[in-house]
DNA sequence: TGACTTTTGTTAGACGCCTAATTATGTAGT
DNA sequence: ACTACATAATTAGGCGTCTAACAAAAGTCA
């Protein structure tokens, strides 16, 4: 198709792709849990953290400081977070997650569970996996490519 | 890494790649322009359509109908589509795209071509290439997947 | 010290996407 | 015909994302 350039097909696949796993994602997630909120979760347990600025946490997921603001702040309602002024940057806010933080995260983790074996009947590991490198590689240049 | 299993890791990269693409692109379009309402107007061009309904749009794009419905309300209000009822089906409506959309959808095109270069030195041809089968694969797997 | 620049976070406004529920119209089956 | 089910579109409400504009604090440098 001429008037449909590789580009633009290559990206239109994956945006459509994106948000059809999005939505089966979030639907296999506890009622009112979004993927962000989930992936913010995930983050400080995966890699143990303790506590986060807001605009560490939107460089770590390539999003806009103010989305991650709104995030927080339902998380923060939600309790899930704890957000206290960093006492040694007027300007800055450390975020911790909370213990129910972390009981809605191993929640989450288990409803994902069933996911695994839908998708494993959608795309194969070996797929996956020999799609993962040059996925990766294009990921990290978008993202230097920001301005 | 253990507790990231493979699929979720590809997923994610996807999101990302997704999210950030959907930045660019949308930037490299005339202003107050979207990438839904490009993708419906340029679905028109392309496939040389005369009226469709919504719901066969929401089903080509795979997207649910009040997303449709909130796209063409904001299409329509720019004069980039024109909406009647269906003469023949009480309930369904028909759109079809204006010569302001056609216009419209030749300044996206425009706009569009000097994302193509800027894309060339971050992904190669034989590498969308080389994903598109899988990627299409997947995409069509997933859409049955929805209920 | 003082002026300029950078960084952090927020607010405001817009879009696209979703689910749930509603209304109107069609279709099928008894 | 009537009833029951299915389909088209919409409304309402919520989330995530973006850009633009702003306030406050920190850093830079003459």
């Amino acid at each position: 198709m001429t008037s449909t350039p590789l580009t633009f097909e290559f990206f239109n696949e994956i945006g459509i792709i994106d948000q059809l796993a999005s939505t089966m994602f979030v639907n296999a997630l506890p009622a009112g849990m979004t993927k962000a909120q989930f992936t913010v979760l995930n983050h400080f347990v995966r890699l143990n953290l303790n506590e986060k600025s807001p605009a560490d946490l939107a460089n770590a997921f390539q999003v806009r400081r103010p989305t991650m603001t709104s995030t927080l702040a339902r998380m923060q309602q939600a309790g899930l977070v704890r957000i206290r002024h960093d006492p040694d940057d007027g300007r800055a806010k450390l975020v911790a997650i909370t213990a129910a933080g972390r009981d809605m995260r191993e929640r989450c983790i288990f409803g994902l569970a069933d996911l695994i074996p839908a998708m494993a009947s959608i795309i194969s590991n070996d797929e996956m996996q020999a799609l993962l490198p040059t996925l990766k590689k294009l990921r990290a240049a978008l993202d230097s490519a920001r301005d």
